[in-house]
DNA sequence: TGGGTCACGGTTTTT
DNA sequence: CCGTGACCCA
C-alpha cells in the first residue's frame, strides 16, 4: 500500500485513495495520468476488493497494453488480473456472452472500415461510398434506426442513404456480421432490454475506471451509465483540452458536463507536468488559453527553462524535410537515442515529402500508422480465407477471393453464381456445393472445374481446422498457393513479406492459444492497431492523432501553416485544431521545434501558405526563439524578375531574414531580395 | 477473361 | 501527384 502510495504527489494521491463515488480526473499532459489509474488499480486490489469487480476501459489498444503492465507490476498477485481493454474489446466480450439476446448467434464476424465500404458499394449507390458510410455510423452511434433516419431526412439524398442504411443493417444481420459500431450499439440495446441483465452486469463491475473520457462519443456515455447504474463509482480520467475525436462523433460534452451529470463528482485536477521544459508548456499553455470552452487548468512546470523553441522557414516542403533531416542526424551523431526524436504532421499527405528527405539524408525512420497491415490487399484476402474457413457460408468474404488468385472466373460466371445462389435460397458456398448439376450446365467446362476444386479444397480446410488450428496455414499455402501469386504481382517483395508476417502472426498466436477458434483470432484482429509494434530502433514519424499519449526529448512538428494546421474546411471545429496543435506540442519533452513552410505541394498543385496563427498564439513567434530561414535557391540558377526579366544567381547571402541573391541579368549585375524574383 | 489505357477525384484524424 | 475505377479491345 505504502509502496503504491509513496511515489505519487498529493493530488495523485487523492485520485488514487478516493474509490467511491464518481470522480473526474482532469490531468493535464504530461500530469502522470497513466500512473495515477494503474496506482488506483493497484490500489482498489490493495483494498481487497476483487480483479474481477473492476473494470478499466480505454480508448486504444496500446493504451491498454501499457496500463496492463504497468498495473502488473504494481500488484503482488498476476493470477486474475482485473478486465482492462478497449471499449470495443468489452462490447465484442459482452456479445460473446449475450449475443442470443437479439437473436443472433455469438459466431458473428467483425468487419472494419473497408470491409463496411464494399458491402454499401455493392448495393451501388451513386453517392461518395465514405459518405454514405460515415453517415451510417452516425445514426446508429445516436440510436437512430433506418425508419427513423427515414422519417427525419428531407433532402433526396438523405432518403437514399437511410435507404442504403436499411440495406446495409439487413445485409450485415443475414451474413451476422458485426461492424465497430455495434460493438458498442447492441451492447448497449441489450443492456437496455434488459433489465435484470443490466443490473446483474453494473454489480459484477463495481469499479469502474474510464480513460481518455474526453474521446468518447454519447452512446460509450450512455454505455458506461449502463454499467454504473447500481453504484455510480464511476472514476474518468481525461483532459478536455487533449479531446481530438469531435469528427468520429467524440463529445467533449462528455468530460465538460461530467460534474452535472453525476451528482456529488469528486473533481481532482492533476496540474503538475513532468514531461515538458517551462518553454515548451508556456507555449502550450498559451495556446490553449484561446479556447473558449474549457474546464480550465494550467499545466506547472517541474523541469527548468530548457532550450527555447525552435522555429523553421522553409521556401518548399523539399527545403523543410532537408533540413529536419539534417537536424535530426546531427542529434544522432552527438548520441541521442533514435527512439527519443520524433516528427509530427497533422495530416498523413505531409509524411510523404518528410520520408524523401530523411531517405535523402539517410535517416532511417519508422511510420506509426499509415495504412494499417491489416487492411493492406493481400491480408485482407488471407483474412477472407480464414473467414471463409470459420463459415463457408460467408458470401461477403467468399467474394472477395473466389478468384483470386486468378481461376479463370469473370465477372460474367460470378455474376450467374450469384443468381444461382439468390434463387435457391443458397450461400455462394451452399450453391456450388449442392446444386452442382445445374452449375455444370450454366458455367463453362474451366469454370466449373475450378469451382470444384475451389470448394474441395475449401472442405479439406475445414477438416484440417478442426483437427489443429496450427496446420491451416500450410495447408492454405499448398492448396491455394496465395503467396507465389502474389509473388509474381508489383510490390511482390513487400507482399510476400507481409504474407509471411501475418503467418507467422498466426502460428505464434495459436501456439500462445492453442484453443484458439480462427474466428477468435479473427475479431481480435479486427480490433489491433499497428502501434502496438512501434520499433524503437529508429524515430518515428506519425499524424497527431497517433502520437496522442506519447512523448519525445526531440520533438518536432511540421506543416504549421494555415490550411494545415489548423487545417480548415468544412466541418472543422478551430478549437478542436487549436487542442491538436496543444497535444503536439505537450509530446515534447526537451527540444521542440516548430516548421513552416512558404508553400507546398498538394493534391497536384503547389500552393502559396501563410504561417499558423498558432505560432501567434501559442507566443513563440515573438520574443526569444532560434529563427532558421532557409532558402532553396542555389547558385546558377535561372530565375524571372518581374523588371529585369531572367538571370541567372551567382551569389547567395543572408542580410537579417531576407536572403539577398546577386544576381545576372545578362550580363547587368544586380542585387535583389529573393521574394522579387521567381524560380522557372 | 484479363490486361491496358484513360479520366477522375481526393485526403485529416481511428476502433 | 498518385491511386483507383471505368471502359475497351485482344
Amino acid at each position: 500500500m505504502e509502496k503504491i502510495l509513496e511515489s505519487l504527489n498529493d493530488a495523485q494521491q487523492e485520485a488514487v485513495k478516493t474509490i467511491d463515488g464518481p470522480v473526474l480526473i482532469l490531468a493535464g499532459a504530461g500530469s502522470g495520468k497513466t500512473k495515477t489509474i494503474t496506482s488506483r488499480l493497484a490500489y482498489l486490489l490493495a483494498q481487497g476488493i476483487p480483479a474481477s469487480s473492476i473494470l478499466t476501459l480505454t480508448f486504444t489498444n496500446k493504451a491498454a497494453t501499457e496500463m496492463r503492465e504497468r498495473a502488473l507490476s504494481l500488484i503482488e498477485d498476476k493470477t486474475y488480473p482485473p478486465l482492462l481493454c478497449t471499449f470495443h474489446k468489452f462490447g465484442l466480450l459482452f456479445l460473446k456472452f449475450n449475443m442470443e439476446k437479439l437473436g443472433r448467434r455469438n459466431s458473428f464476424v467483425v468487419i472494419d472500415t473497408d470491409d463496411k465500404k464494399r458491402i454499401i458499394k455493392s448495393f451501388g449507390i451513386d453517392m461518395p461510398v465514405g459518405l454514405v458510410a460515415n453517415e451510417i455510423s452516425r445514426y446508429k452511434n445516436s440510436l437512430i434506426d433506418p425508419a427513423l433516419a427515414w422519417e427525419k431526412a428531407e433532402l433526396p439524398n438523405y432518403k437514399k442513404i437511410a435507404q442504403t442504411y436499411e440495406q446495409y443493417e439487413k445485409y450485415i444481420k443475414d451474413n451476422n456480421l458485426v461492424d465497430f459500431d455495434d460493438l458498442l450499439v447492441l451492447p448497449y440495446k441489450i443492456l437496455n432490454e434488459n433489465e435484470d441483465l443490466c443490473r446483474e452486469t453494473s454489480e459484477r463491475y463495481k469499479y469502474i475506471m474510464v480513460d481518455e473520457y474526453q474521446d468518447t462519443n454519447d452512446l460509450q456515455y450512455r454505455l458506461i451509465r449502463k454499467i454504473c447504474s447500481t453504484h455510480e463509482n464511476i472514476c474518468v480520467v481525461g483532459d478536455d483540452d487533449q479531446s481530438i475525436y469531435g469528427w468520429r462523433g467524440a463529445n467533449i460534452k462528455n468530460i465538460l458536463d461530467f460534474k452535472d451529470e453525476f451528482k456529488n463528482t469528486k473533481i481532482i485536477k492533476l496540474e503538475n507536468n513532468y514531461r515538458s521544459t517551462t518553454n515548451i508548456l508556456k507555449a502550450a499553455n498559451e495556446l490553449i488559453e484561446h479556447n473558449r470552452s474549457r474546464l480550465g487548468k494550467v499545466l506547472r512546470s517541474t523541469k527548468g527553462e530548457g532550450t527555447a523553441i525552435s522555429i523553421i522557414e522553409s521556401h518548399d516542403e523539399k527545403n523543410e524535410s532537408t533540413i529536419i533531416a539534417k537536424r535530426i542526424k546531427v542529434l544522432i551523431d552527438k548520441g541521442v537515442s533514435p527512439r527519443d526524436i520524433a516528427v509530427l504532421y497533422r495530416i498523413n499527405a505531409l509524411s510523404r515529402s518528410l520520408e524523401e528527405g530523411l531517405n535523402r539524408v539517410g535517416v532511417p525512420y519508422n511510420m506509426v500508422g499509415g495504412v494499417k497491415f491489416y487492411e493492406r490487399t493481400e491480408i485482407k484476402d488471407l483474412i477472407s480465407y480464414l473467414r471463409i474457413i470459420a463459415n463457408p457460408n460467408d458470401d461477403f468474404s467468399i467474394k472477395r477471393i473466389i478468384n483470386r488468385p486468378k481461376r479463370g472466373l469473370g465477372k460474367v460466371t460470378i455474376d450467374k453464381i450469384l443468381k444461382g445462389a439468390y434463387e435457391n435460397h443458397l450461400s455462394i458456398y451452399g450453391y456450388i456445393t449442392t446444386k452442382q448439376d445445374e452449375l455444370k450446365g450454366m458455367v463453362s467446362k474451366k469454370c466449373y472445374n475450378a469451382l470444384v476444386e475451389f470448394s474441395e479444397n475449401l472442405q479439406r480446410l475445414i477438416e484440417v481446422s478442426s483437427e489443429a488450428t496450427y496446420n491451416i496455414i500450410d495447408e492454405l499455402e499448398s492448396l491455394y498457393g496465395i503467396k507465389k501469386y502474389y509473388d509474381q504481382l508489383p510490390d511482390s517483395l513487400e507482399r510476400v513479406s507481409n504474407i509471411d508476417e501475418f503467418y507467422g502472426l498466426f502460428r505464434d498466436l495459436v501456439k500462445q492459444n492453442p484453443e484458439m477458434s480462427i474466428d477468435e483470432f479473427l475479431n481480435d484482429l479486427a480490433l489491433q492497431s499497428d502501434q502496438d509494434a512501434i520499433d524503437t530502433e529508429n524515430i518515428a514519424i506519425m499524424s497527431i492523432h497517433t502520437s496522442k499519449g506519447l512523448e519525445f526529448d526531440y520533438l518536432f512538428v511540421i506543416g504549421m501553416e494555415e490550411g494545415f494546421l489548423p487545417l480548415v474546411g468544412d466541418g472543422s471545429d478551430i478549437e478542436e485544431e487549436r487542442r491538436l496543435g496543444y497535444v503536439a506540442i505537450t509530446r515534447a519533452k526537451e527540444e521542440l521545434t516548430l516548421s513552416y513552410s512558404e508553400s507546398r505541394f498538394y493534391k497536384g498543385r503547389r500552393t502559396e501558405l501563410t504561417k499558423s496563427r498558432f505560432l501567434k498564439e501559442s507566443g513563440v513567434c515573438q520574443g526569444s526563439l532560434v529563427l532558421e530561414k532557409t532558402t532553396s535557391y542555389r547558385k546558377g540558377d535561372l530565375v524571372k524578375h518581374k523588371i529585369f526579366g531572367i538571370g541567372r544567381i551567382f551569389e547567395i547571402s543572408k542580410v537579417k531574414r531576407e536572403f539577398k541573391l546577386k544576381i545576372n541579368f545578362s550580363g547587368t549585375k544586380r542585387d535583389i531580395v529573393a521574394s522579387f524574383v521567381e524560380k522557372i
